[in-house]
DNA sequence: TATTGTTATACTCTATAACTATA
DNA sequence: TATAGTTATAGAGTATAACAATA
């Protein structure tokens, strides 16, 4: 007898996780991208920000693991932050190694000067969706990354 | 009165649907990428294949539609697949403008080579999240899209 | 005039591996 | 020896706009 996995049929594009989620991931993108466009801050920025406010100050490492950046282009990426002066890092003197990277005063500007808009866009998505089935969605994700 | 929109926190990321989406794909394409490494095709390709499969014969927009990929890039990986002789397309004889494309039994042939190992993935997706919950994440995507 | 697809340009990201400094 | 981060390279993606052919 066959191996039965090679006899399943190929699932549908729409049932097939990697191709949904870049799709759902395209859709709910298309605003935010117009938002980051006018602000002049390019996505991978944006998750920087994103992630050094939520976490505070953390390794080069940790931030590439939060915003699905790599290493070599998160080196190009901060180096153009410092310079603008959105972040700001230190060697961490228990292991000089580590590169620590803190957001500044005027990289959390970038972010409170687009919050309202974010959640307006936010709240669109919410009107058309519902509170309910965003906050199953991204239960589900997070638990996706749990596993 | 301040507009309120402007004086809510920014969520956390992992409650940021753009993120949180993107995180889970990178989590759920890891072995993927792994697969579609050794079989030689970039996730592009596989995407095209898969739309392709699905879809029949379909013009260029819809390719790029499908497969989120914009068509100055199309362009560029349905000349390399017409080449490898996965995909064939012909003029649109109803509209000469338009480009139809259709997947080939050479192309045919990687996703049914790979259909085994896919399933696989698949099914330690499942085993760790349970099929519920990955039904229920789909539906969810799905409506995404629809609105 | 509008639309489909191609081309050109400039920029960015990726993957990979080699490298430096530190542990 | 192993790890954190940097650099170098090649390949491929993106955005944008200009363009050709067709409608």
């Amino acid at each position: 007898m066959p191996d039965p996995t090679s006899q399943r049929p190929i699932p549908k594009t729409s049932r097939a996780l990697p191709i949904a989620l870049l799709r759902a991931r395209e859709t709910v993108m298309a605003p935010i991208r117009d938002m980051l466009q006018d602000a002049g801050i390019s996505e991978q920025k944006w998750r920087v920000l994103r992630s050094l406010e939520e976490c505070g100050q953390i390794e080069q490492s940790a931030v590439s693991r939060e915003t699905c950046v790599s290493m070599p282009s998160l080196t190009r990426i901060l180096r153009a932050m410092e310079r603008d002066g959105h972040i700001a890092r230190k060697i961490d003197p228990l292991d000089k190694r580590r590169s620590l990277i803190r957001i500044t005063a005027k990289g959390r500007a970038i972010l409170t000067a687009n919050a309202a808009h974010a959640n307006k866009i936010y709240d669109d998505l919410e009107a058309r969706l519902g509170r309910e089935k965003i906050n199953k969605l991204l239960d589900l994700l997070e638990e996706l990354q749990r596993h």
